[in-house]
DNA sequence: CCTTGACCTTCCAGTAACTGGAAGCCTTAT
DNA sequence: ATAAGGCTTCCAGTTACTGGAAGGTCAAGG
């Protein structure tokens, strides 16, 4: 299967497919005429690593996922410590934005935002003595 | 001032503010030797920026912020418009992430995370039909 | 047989916002 | 005289692609 067609199947456009392959996350055939070749386990491995990106792992994380994905022997807790971990990822990254959120809304809602040049959101990043 | 005294005045690191002087966001005058020299004023543009970089603006938003800080005829409906704009960023990313997060922990959830294959996590991203 | 269009190839550059490091100059203190 | 610390520039690397140019390949239509 050709690389366009790859793409279709796993959903993922085919300039991301040639640089999974250039950080060989994901490394197809080559036919005679220096084609791409996907088998249906390198689609599958493409689905796989679309829906961990989806997911929000880090294509390093998907590396490591691929590779227990493939290890028919390997610890489920292995799995689970990648996950966990982008979980507390995932949960510091939310608290860091509803605190950014609390601070912004608070001077957005303080502020007239007519025409006038006064505005507690410049005043705030000015700084207390400006 | 020198650049390092600049740096410990505005909280960012030396490296950061020569990078803001390459992308014309402060640009400091030189003295005979060739060093940066930061006046108050240019060091309150760096603190205004560190707290814009803050509060999660980027730094194209902080360049149109600067100019509306050193405008005295500023409509404050122009400053608010872009608060407003990043906390509709804001916003969606935390309803992104929280989607995700909920998934993630389902997943994680209902992993044994012992030392078996068997791993619902690792299903989930080989989709529907392995 | 030729051309057209849709594929495919490689390579280069750009994105956001820095960060690290190397090589070397300036200044001050010992 | 030299050592330490601060300053300079320039180059490269980070993350995960994305866009574009120049050109090869292939199948269908005239």
């Amino acid at each position: 299967m050709n690389i366009g067609d790859a793409a279709k199947q796993s959903g993922l456009p085919a300039k991301t497919i040639r640089y999974y392959e250039e950080i060989s996350l994901v490394v197809p055939g080559r036919s005679d005429n220096g084609y791409r070749t996907y088998s249906p386990t390198d689609v599958h491995k493409l689905q796989f690593v679309q829906r961990a990106r989806g997911l929000g792992f880090s294509v390093e994380d998907c590396r490591a996922l691929l590779s227990l994905y493939e290890d028919d022997h390997r610890a489920s807790a292995d799995v689970k410590a990648i996950a966990t971990e982008h979980l507390s990822e995932i949960e510091a990254k939310i608290a860091e934005l509803k605190a950014l959120h609390k601070t912004l809304k608070h001077l957005v809602d303080h502020c007239h935002g007519d025409d006038r040049p006064h505005c507690p959101i410049i005043d705030d990043l000015a700084g207390p003595d400006h």
